[in-house]
DNA sequence: TATGAATGAGAATTCATTCAT
DNA sequence: CATGAATGAATTCTCATTCAT
């Protein structure tokens, strides 16, 4: 049995966290992913970790603070991965698609993951939680819209469509495989149909060599 | 106060529901963009049509009746605005064009509808309410699988990608567009925006002149 | 299909009760024989004659008139079997072997009218049902009383016990037979069982013949 | 005021329950002794014993096993009673009286007892419960036997019917006299009469001096 | 007579949270 | 740090009954 979360970003749950609460952001996940984020009680979470209830609140001081971490959580791994494809020294579409599998293979490996980020209510709408949402899609935005430019200035994407309006296909269309594979219940291989999604995303925004020719 | 389901598809609404019906379902729409999904309770529905909570239960037997006429109802305005534009006289950029600001306009006007269409666990996880979102988005994909070939057939759209996979990318980047304009709290011009997205969305997969002229 | 309380004792049926009253009585009893007395709502009741539920009311005052006509209808029943018994002509081990194989065989038959007789809190501890069912067990009793005394004069059953206490064991070991095929949901021949029964009460009552040869 | 449970079977409560589950089962037999088993509901039971209704559910899980419980100490309590009966040095006529005598006499001190094990539908029919109850039933029967059995082969009681079949009529005669006392609303002496009981089914049971004399 | 609709009371259960020990 | 217990508010749903039409 896998723990979830102190497989990755260990200096993250490390410095940030105490043991207890690395205990409980594993166990909030695997709950998440078994039975959806309603699975996600008090209750639940404490006899997960052989605790009771009140427990709970030695470490966290509300349900809020909990999904809080979690997102943090999530955030910093997905955000390091994305820093580290912008980083890597490749052309655009091979980070491109670095950008896209390691996202899917992420998920794929951890399906409460991909539960989590596309939850729109997670908890009573709580505004916080959907800020921080956001705040990690604005980073793979913004990742994506700065490898964008790049490969537009290399010449190898298309230059007749906005870089933030690529991102943004590029994005919806990998979050939509994402939902329905959750909705689906997991029930396809995420990696391999991402594969094809890749293909098609890299057919519809590289540069068409006839352009450069007829110039 | 507008009541929001007796605006569309009068038909569905008066051949299928009573009038006592109806009037809940506006209410739980009503609910649902005040305060998202949990907020319809059949306390608060009750309330809102100023009857006691056992009311609801002479007109549907269990919530879960009332999410899934709902969707119904839902199901009934979109797919009836689907086959609207799929039985149109027009090329298909126009097709597409009016099936992605069509669309818009609908949750533009009615936000809830957009919540209750992007939320993923409605009720209890409820099999039966997935299924008929499920059902929804199936009857989408296959309405703009018609139009692409046909935009493929008569050389307006690019034929180096599948008509499945140009769906699929419409699709999910439509879905994004709702959801950031949902996550907002509904803050953004969901119409001006769409017009943004329609005008890529036709720049990538229009057939490129270039080719005809080369081959 | 067959109507319960249509069967027996039209004289009561027809007398005291209108049609819509007897059909009433007839669903209540179904209700009851197929789900026991919880079963037995105004809901289910009034969907069974296939009226609405404020139609009941037309007919039976409340659901206690409701319950008080079925006992009164079954007492009826059952007292005129009593009756008839009583009114023969033969000897006291046949009268109680008719008394109680006529009793089973109604019961056999009309599997609900053992759950109504057998019922304890009815509803909400009606007194006024208790005291029906308590009338009917006060018939049964004085019946058996009258045939076991003519059975103690006439030589065939024995003396040494009162006849109120022999009419009680009788009377007690019927009703447990009678419990016993309730619980185990009708799952044995109730008829059969009873044979056995009676033979074992013959000879544990009947006079020692012994006893006047001694003498 | 007497607590009904911890008066009997400390050993049973004291190692299996709580105090607060010992609490509650005695809240639960006495609201049955005042109202019948439908004056058991979580809320009158939570108000019993001056907690909220919530609170209940931190003790059993749910109403069911209230009931469940609340058999099995029951059961506990009635099935000793019979082992130490059946265990007991003595002559079978005295074995059965004081079968019989204890039982009622446990009925008598505990009238929520009586109506417990006389109830048929405890709650919604639950199976569960109906199996404790017979399993009650069936130890009694299967120790009635034995003492029967034991009495026919020291002569003791009559030989000429099966030793099940005298078993039945006992447990059918002092079961009926019990269900009197409890519909009459207790009103009369159980032990008393249960004197009368028990001497009436002596002279039935008992083999005939006579029958030895004149073989 | 019957319908359609509503009422009011009450049922069991769940949940996040608090607090004394 | 953790437990055991409790709270209070909310949740879905059921039931007998009433009443205008």
């Amino acid at each position: 049995m896998c723990t979830f979360a102190s497989e990755h970003s260990l200096t993250f749950m490390e410095t940030i966290l105490s043991k207890r609460q690395t205990e409980i952001i594993d166990a909030a996940i695997k709950l998440i992913g078994e039975g959806g984020i309603q699975a996600l009680t008090i209750k639940n979470l404490s006899a997960e970790i052989g605790v009771v209830e009140g427990a709970i609140y030695r470490h966290f001081k509300s349900k809020i603070e909990v999904l809080s971490t979690l997102l943090d959580f999530l955030g910093h791994i997905i955000v390091s991965h994305y820093e580290n494809v912008g980083a890597m020294k490749a052309d655009s579409f091979t980070k491109i698609q670095k950008m896209i599998s390691g996202q899917l293979k992420l998920f794929a490996e951890n399906p409460p993951y991909a539960l989590v980020i596309l939850s729109d209510g997670l908890y009573k709408n709580e505004k916080t939680l959907h800020d921080k949402i956001f705040q990690i899609m604005q980073k793979a935005k913004s990742t994506f819209i700065n490898i964008i430019e790049e490969g537009q200035k290399s010449g190898e994407i298309r230059t007749d469509i906005a870089s933030d309006q690529i991102a943004f296909v590029i994005m919806g269309s990998v979050r939509l495989k994402v939902n329905q594979w959750s909705i689906s219940g997991f029930s396809f291989d995420l990696q391999e149909r991402g594969v094809i999604l890749i293909s098609t995303i890299k057919t519809l925004i590289q540069a068409q060599k006839n352009d450069d020719i007829n110039k």
